[in-house]
DNA sequence: ACGAAGCCCTGCAAGC
DNA sequence: TGCTTGCAGGGCTTCG
């Protein structure tokens, strides 16, 4: 399920294979994604030639002198570089071909992804327009968060996966940063006080900073690997442990259902 | 305007 | 062993 952490280290692995480069062919397999991909999607990339790839949220932009090419991953999606003799696999959705020939070949099992194509400013189609800050930015910090959730009353675990509240921050995420402020995650949001937003706001930046670094370490798994750095690396406090016993305190983690994802929180450390 | 629930889809795990 | 059922999950969309 890539988060943040994952788009961000998906989009620094395969700018250097992409950037400058010409597209000579593009073949779709199964169109039918969260949204269907544009007709003649090939019609509209080929002989293009890629000048950025940027991210906003959890969606990377590849910019053509004609349009944007949007691209999202969903919770199974990937995007890894391949040569033309890789053998295509079932959920191989997608392959944009390049004049290197490398081949750039969208995966997604469970088709929860997108590919979109926008000739208007990327930033202003409907799905990026309303977005919140991004968490590493200047702009995302407690006081911003606490303003922000003044007289909401919706859990706090809840305010802070809304992308229009601050994009990127995914389940996991959210969990362990909960645990790491110390927060109970069904906590009405209008009711944490600004030190604890200004905290937690610290947090999320940490944790999430932590991810990109680590991510970086598998860079060359988006090209010929199997293109899955795999949170299992990572030591994660929370998710997943739940039933286990916290790191801190040596209690059981409780494990609830909280607007339909799984929470895993400390009873004693999480107030 | 807000908050909660629904929905899309497939792989995997658990139950029979 | 093989089939059936339930569930996970990002995030937009619909409902109340």
């Amino acid at each position: 399920m890539p988060e943040l952490p994952e788009v961000e280290t998906t989009r620094s692995g395969i700018e250097p294979y992409v950037l400058g480069r010409t597209i000579t062919a593009v073949v779709v397999r199964q169109p039918k994604l969260r949204w269907p991909m544009p007709d003649r999607l090939a019609a509209l990339l080929h002989g293009h030639c890629i000048r950025t790839l940027d991210r906003r949220g959890k969606y990377l932009l590849f910019g053509l002198s004609t349009g944007t090419l949007i691209a999202h991953l969903g919770m199974s999606g990937s995007l890894r570089l391949v040569t033309e003799d890789v053998l295509v696999g079932a959920h191989d959705h997608l392959d944009i071909r390049f004049d290197s020939g490398r081949v750039l070949r969208y995966t997604d099992p469970r088709r929860f992804g997108a590919i979109l194509w926008t000739e208007q400013d990327p930033l202003q189609h409907s799905l990026l327009h309303s977005l919140g800050p991004e968490p590493l930015g200047v702009e995302f910090d407690g006081d911003y968060l606490h303003r922000l959730s003044r007289g909401r009353s919706l859990p706090i675990k809840s305010f802070i996966m809304d992308s229009h509240v601050v994009v990127g921050v995914g389940n996991i995420y959210a969990n362990e940063a909960l645990y790491l402020a110390g927060i109970y995650p069904k906590r009405a949001a209008g009711k944490i006080s600004l030190s604890r937003y200004r905290n937690l706001a610290e947090v999320i930046k940490t944790v999430l900073a932590q991810a990109i670094a680590e991510g970086g370490t598998t860079l060359r798994n988006f090209v010929g690997g199997d293109g899955k750095p795999g949170y299992f690396k990572q030591s994660l406090n929370v998710y997943g442990r739940g039933g286990l016993n916290c790191i801190t305190c040596d209690s059981p983690l409780r494990e609830i259902r909280l607007g339909q994802r799984t929470t895993v929180y400390c009873t004693q450390c999480q107030r």
